[in-house]
DNA sequence: CCGGGCGATGTGTACGTTCACATCTTCCGG
DNA sequence: CCGGAAGATGTGAACGTACACATCGCCCGG
């Protein structure tokens, strides 16, 4: 086995074979065929390479029967354009870059599923570059990748603070759209409106009589999880209550939990707002550790509804972002400007508040 | 507050406006500066444009200095290789195919972001498409747009069954490769072990006295839980314990919530073994609901492992699938495909049986 | 001192498409 | 019945790059 690998030195036409024979070997693609072009479309249909490309971009002026011929040569010879070579000589790439970190979560890859599919239809494709870590070599290698093929247009949904600093290097040429931003950079944001639905969620539990409340925020690099503090923040201003210092995480169910055993040590509060609903998952479980029912204890709010979020012990009471709708408005907008619009609509999509069993009037 | 929210439309200059001047406009780019190219960069340098294109592509026989002098042409005029044209002439796309569905659950996710990260280091790029249901029309449409970009590879994380019906259609003439599949292709797919999987976790139960084990599937159509499936059937085989039909579920929370409740008005089981961890979730929810004690009444194993699973109340049983390391080798075997290697290592990747507290000895 | 060979660089061409313009056809009004 | 416009189709060029081959300069051995 290890033998006959060696002897694969592919086409190494003398070599010293002992391997006698070596049979033609050519068993691979025996006819590489070159895929058909315009021309042999054109030949096909008998008429010129001009007006298959007319047929092809749906040129107005072309008879119909002439267009009937092309499409059958077309199907005969089972031709596809070369995207290649019109993107050469366009010069437009029909390309639309995303640069995602942390696609994992729910969130945005609910967003870029939507995206990818407007694209699609749209007659764009899709190129989305994950970022290692959010440092920032990290972001501009991942810029470099989708800035060299020369995307038309770029998605941001990653923790933007550091992709503003990369994007102002590279100057960037083509329209962007950042996703799950906050309202401070309204030309290129489109968003849902944290700030807000951070605010609907702390309202709630000052509904319900809670005043010590506490506020497990996402990494301070995400943008939004800054709305959402800021939300936070401003709602209990406004209701005239104690602000405590937000602590910082990682979206992650594994944090909520380790920050939970930590804070539950001192009971000095009686509900948390979770910056997702992950964290909620591990506050919960911190909560069930310590003894803690809840919501008879401990009222919990999350943000995101994610799908198993109505499952969790209690049903987890969260603020629902229509990820799916922010993606498809994306491309909407992003698509006028490629067109030249100006002046989109960049209204922020409106959250909701989804009231289930997590959350309780305050005993 | 409120109002000055509403002040923020954002750039819209004058409005009401009835048109009459409609000013020059092309207030956009002004100088719209062709992108520099390899003859922009040579002049820069003084050398032939070959030269150039010796230096991007680092051939050998370049001197050193007149590379140096290139690349400082290169940082001068800020030039970027286009792609387009190097794809046209080479007919090579460097872009590898994914067909995708459900990239929002936890495993693809993790799979696509471990795979996008090992194609751009080898230099290619990734065209992700969705499918929008397991319909044939709707796999074929997805296939058709991957295929009209030249793809070099593809790589398939959805319902396979039906993907295969399609990839014949289409003689598909680029290596692919299937992921999460079971062994019964092995040529092209390359596997977390389903089946072990599976038995790992069946096995855990029986060892824990059960004898009457329930198994929530995944959609019929999906290889992978077919494969669970098969599994789960042979150790309860092996065991001669008495299987029951499997239940078919659509891997998600709320299926396994509903069909936990209907399966719990009969309590002639004390185990499930579920497809995936989102279905474990929602049947411990029912279980919950019905007031059975988790393990105490029922054992649950779920499978997946997601960063959550560790959270849930009980904190889950189950199988954990390195879907970053399924990643990495799926464009290892492709790119080896690809450079004409064959006879690739296509062992499977074992999973590992992770226990926690949802599971417990038959009393 | 010359010729061969090799390393370094330059010239021509092709990739497949679209754009700009030229040409051919058709039809209609004067 | 003819001129011209509009519609339909064809021809030449260009996009930016890599490959094949040609050329140049240099070093070394005879």
């Amino acid at each position: 086995m290890s033998s006959s690998e060696q002897a694969r030195a592919p086409e190494s036409p003398s070599v010293a074979v002992p391997a006698s024979f070596e049979p033609p070997v050519a068993a691979a693609e025996p006819e590489r065929v070159k895929a058909p072009n315009i021309r042999d479309v054109a030949r096909v249909a008998g008429v010129s390479y001009q007006t298959v490309s007319r047929a092809l971009n749906d040129s107005p002026s072309i008879r119909p029967e002439t267009l009937a011929r092309v499409q059958a040569a077309i199907d005969e010879l089972g031709y596809r354009p070369n995207q290649a070579a019109r993107a050469l000589v366009t010069s437009r790439s029909r390309t639309i870059g995303v640069l995602a970190a942390q696609t994992v979560h729910y969130g945005p890859a609910t967003s870029i599923q939507a995206i990818e599919t407007a694209a699609r239809e749209a007659g764009y494709r899709l190129s989305i570059t994950n970022i290692a870590s959010s440092e920032y070599a990290s972001i501009k290698s991942a810029l470099d990748h989708l800035m060299a093929q020369s995307i038309e247009a770029l998605i941001v949904i990653a923790p933007q603070v550091r992709v503003f600093e990369a994007l102002k290097d590279l100057q960037l040429a083509v329209p962007f759209v950042t996703l799950e931003a906050t309202g401070t950079n309204t030309a290129h944001a489109l968003w849902v409106d944290q700030i807000q639905g951070a605010r609907l969620a702390t309202r709630h539990l000052i509904d319900l009589g809670h005043t010590e409340i506490m506020h497990l925020s996402g990494p301070q690099d995400w943008i939004e999880a800054e709305a959402r503090m800021q939300g936070f923040l401003r709602e209990l201003g406004d209701a005239d209550l104690r602000t405590r210092a937000p602590i910082l995480g990682d979206w992650t169910a594994h944090f909520g939990y380790y920050a939970g055993l930590e804070l539950l040590r001192y009971r000095d509060f009686t509900a948390v707002f979770c910056g997702n609903d992950q964290m909620a998952l591990g506050f919960m479980h911190a909560c069930r550790e310590s003894g803690l029912s809840v919501p008879g204890d401990m009222s919990i709010v999350g943000f995101d509804d994610i799908p198993e979020a109505a499952h969790f012990a209690p049903p987890l009471t969260t603020v629902r972002q229509n990820f799916a709708e922010i993606g498809r408005r994306t491309i909407e907008v992003l698509l006028g400007e490629l067109r030249g619009e100006t002046g989109l609509s960049h209204e922020p999509v409106q959250p909701e508040l989804i009231v289930r069993q997590s959350t309780a009037r305050l005993a």
